[in-house]
Order: structure tokens, then C-alpha cells, then sequence
DNA sequence: ACCTGAACACCGTTCAAGT
DNA sequence: ACCTGAACACCGTTCAAGT
């Protein structure tokens, strides 16, 4: 029992990304602090130094496994739906916004324009991969004759921008209330509106 | 020449924001610092406190100036367009996205979820305006028979979430290139096509 | 009214040193 | 490899005191 753990209980830096996320979302981004981290962890303040190299290395971190989290939802709610276009969107839709509703201070993090250099390729990579996940929906519904042609980006970028907008917006708690009820219903609609045949 | 000023140079309140400003744009959020501004300034760390009971609020008053810049911009563009429905959003999306991406920093500020509260009820009514100013839109392009019938609510909605959305990715740097380049015409002409008439 | 100066309790980061 | 302890240069905030 005492060879387990050498000065810590195991696994710093998962520790470190559990509970800045936690603080996150309780306390907001002002309220991270390595050192607070690293001392209710029972660690000293330079720990976490052997696993980040500095404060943004850690935002960055953890905003990246905020995109595969949110990857995941998103593939698990379009394998419980059904084929059509109507369906799937609605299925997606709904994923995004729980997802950006139940995370709102995470998502923010994913979006930040700051991020460092190093991480910021594979942040826009993880970023643009939700966005292939909706390429791929559209041109799925396109071959069915269920949206309109025209290239993915052309098609695309309705989808992105609505969805992303309106989850930030409701997420952000922007939205005044009359426009939240029926908000997400409205939008989906909206956006097969905007992605229907000719 | 000497009585104008007492301490500093005028009007610190106002020299806050503007320098603050400065500094969103050029460092980013994480770089914005107290006690740096009052040395910029060539007053004591302590002088801002007599303005800003701290460094939220300073944030908050930040967001403010954006949303009234903001509203103004957008005012304006709609002024020097023409009277149809494509026209006029046309116009309000290129004005947001212009002001999106010359202030990219600031426009994350503004859609910040963490806002003192004292400061949120003043900074939701000035982003609602935004979205008023919308609505207004939509509503005179709805009696043209331009727009669909339906509540402003639910067709505005559509709107704010595209526009904002696309806006917001834009800013942030999270389109891939080949969308951005045709991005916005493309986004208008979804737009319409979630607008028009059945 | 508006600002200063000192004080307090925090930060992030670095680096020699320990195991 | 992984962590400690001390050190450095910063923070935000408060408060008596000055003009």
C-alpha cells in the first residue's frame, strides 16, 4: 500500500486536469490557480511544472479533452437516431447544446482565441473534427437527396455557425427567455429550412 | 496649463479603458493587469480602485463600450444601405463580422460568461439590444413579405445564433480557409433561405 | 474628490537539490 | 523520473494618510 503511491496518489497530471475542471466550473477560469491545484492535490506548487510547462500548457490541455469529450457525445448521439437528415440534425443539435450547457465554462476555454503555439495545431484539429462530424452528416443527407447540392464548406458553414451560436448564446445565458423555450426547435428548423433542396 | 491637471492627465477612468483596451488587443486578456495600467499611466497602483471597485468591474465597463461601439457600427451600416431584406442583412452581417474580427479580444469579453453581477443586468441589456436592433429587422422585412410570418422570437432566432455564430469562429480563427473565403456570402444566402417566405 | 504609500496575502516560474 | 523548498518578480485589494 505504501509503494503505490510515491509522493502523490498515482497519476498527477490526470489529477491536475480533474480538478482544474472542477474549479472551472464551480469558480470560473479567474478562479485557476496552479498553486491552489497543486496544494489540494498535497502536492508543492512546483509539481506541476513535470507535467505542464506553464499555466496556458494546462488551459490548452484541458480544453482538448473538452473536444474529445464532446466528439464522443456527439458519436454517441447520432449512432441512437434514426437515417434521416431531420432526425440526425435534431439528434446533433441537441448533443451540442446539453454538451455546451452543461459545460459552458469548459466550451469558452475550447474557443479561446488565446492559446499557446504548440497546442493551438492540435486544438483547430480536434476543433475542425466536430466540424467534419457535421460534413459528413450534410453530405450523407445530400447523396439522399434530403439537403440541397452545393459543395460541403458552401452547405456547411450555415450548420456550424447556427448551432455553434446558438450553444454559446444559450450557454452564455444571452438569450433572453421567451427566445429559449422553444429556442432549439425553432433553430432546427431554421437550419433544415436553410439546408433544403432547391 | 497647470490647474487642468491635478494627479494625472484628465479623466482616468476613461485613460483606463482606453489603455486597457490597447492592451486586450495587443496581449490578450491574461496580460491585462492593474497595477501595469497605473504604472502606464503614471499613477499609483491604487488610483484605479477610485473607478473601478476591481478588476471585474473594469472588465465589465470594457464589455459595455463594446456593446455601445458595437450598436453603433451596426446602426450605421444599416443607414447606408438599401431598403430590401438581402440589402439590409447583407450590410448588419458584414458590419458584425468586420467588428468580430478588428476586435476579436474584445468581442470574447463581451460574450464572457463570468460578469459581476452588479454589472450583468447592464451588460445582458446592452446585448439584447443588439438583438432587438435584429428583431427590427426582421420584423419590417416580415410587413414587406420578405420574411416569413412567425414570431420575431422564433425567426430571429435563427439569425442571431447564424450570425453570431459564424462571427464568433471567424474571430477566433476556427474556420479552416477554404471556408472562410466564400464564408460569409454563403452565410447570408443560408440566411435568406431560412427566412423566406414558404 | 482624488490620489499615495505601505502592507497583506496571494500569484507563476525557475532552479538547485533531494529521493 | 518525479518531486521539494527557496527565491524572484510579479499580482489584486485594502486602508490610513495626504492634498
Amino acid at each position: 500500500m505504501h509503494t503505490r503511491r510515491r509522493y502523490h496518489h498515482g497519476d498527477l497530471r490526470a489529477a491536475l486536469l480533474t480538478r482544474a475542471e472542477e474549479t472551472l466550473r464551480e469558480r470560473g477560469p479567474a478562479a485557476l490557480s496552479l498553486r491552489e491545484l497543486a496544494r489540494d492535490l498535497g502536492v508543492s506548487h512546483a509539481a506541476p511544472s513535470r507535467h505542464f510547462k506553464d499555466k496556458q500548457a494546462l488551459l490548452d490541455a484541458l480544453a482538448l479533452t473538452g473536444f474529445h469529450r464532446l466528439a464522443q457525445t456527439m458519436t454517441a448521439a447520432l449512432e441512437e437516431t434514426g437515417e434521416s437528415f431531420a432526425e440526425r440534425l435534431r439528434a446533433g443539435a441537441h448533443a451540442y447544446v446539453e454538451f455546451a450547457t452543461a459545460n459552458a465554462e469548459l466550451l469558452d476555454l475550447m474557443y479561446a482565441i488565446k492559446h499557446a503555439p504548440e497546442a493551438s495545431e492540435e486544438l483547430s484539429a480536434a476543433s475542425q473534427r466536430w466540424i467534419a462530424q457535421m460534413e459528413n452528416l450534410i453530405g450523407d443527407a445530400q447523396r439522399r437527396g434530403e439537403v440541397r447540392d452545393g459543395s460541403l464548406e458552401s452547405v456547411g458553414i450555415g450548420v456550424f455557425s447556427s448551432l455553434h451560436g446558438y450553444a454559446s448564446l444559450v450557454a452564455g445565458d444571452h438569450l433572453p427567455p421567451e427566445v429559449r423555450a422553444q429556442g432549439l426547435d425553432d433553430l432546427v428548423a431554421y437550419i433544415l429550412r436553410g439546408c433544403a433542396p432547391e
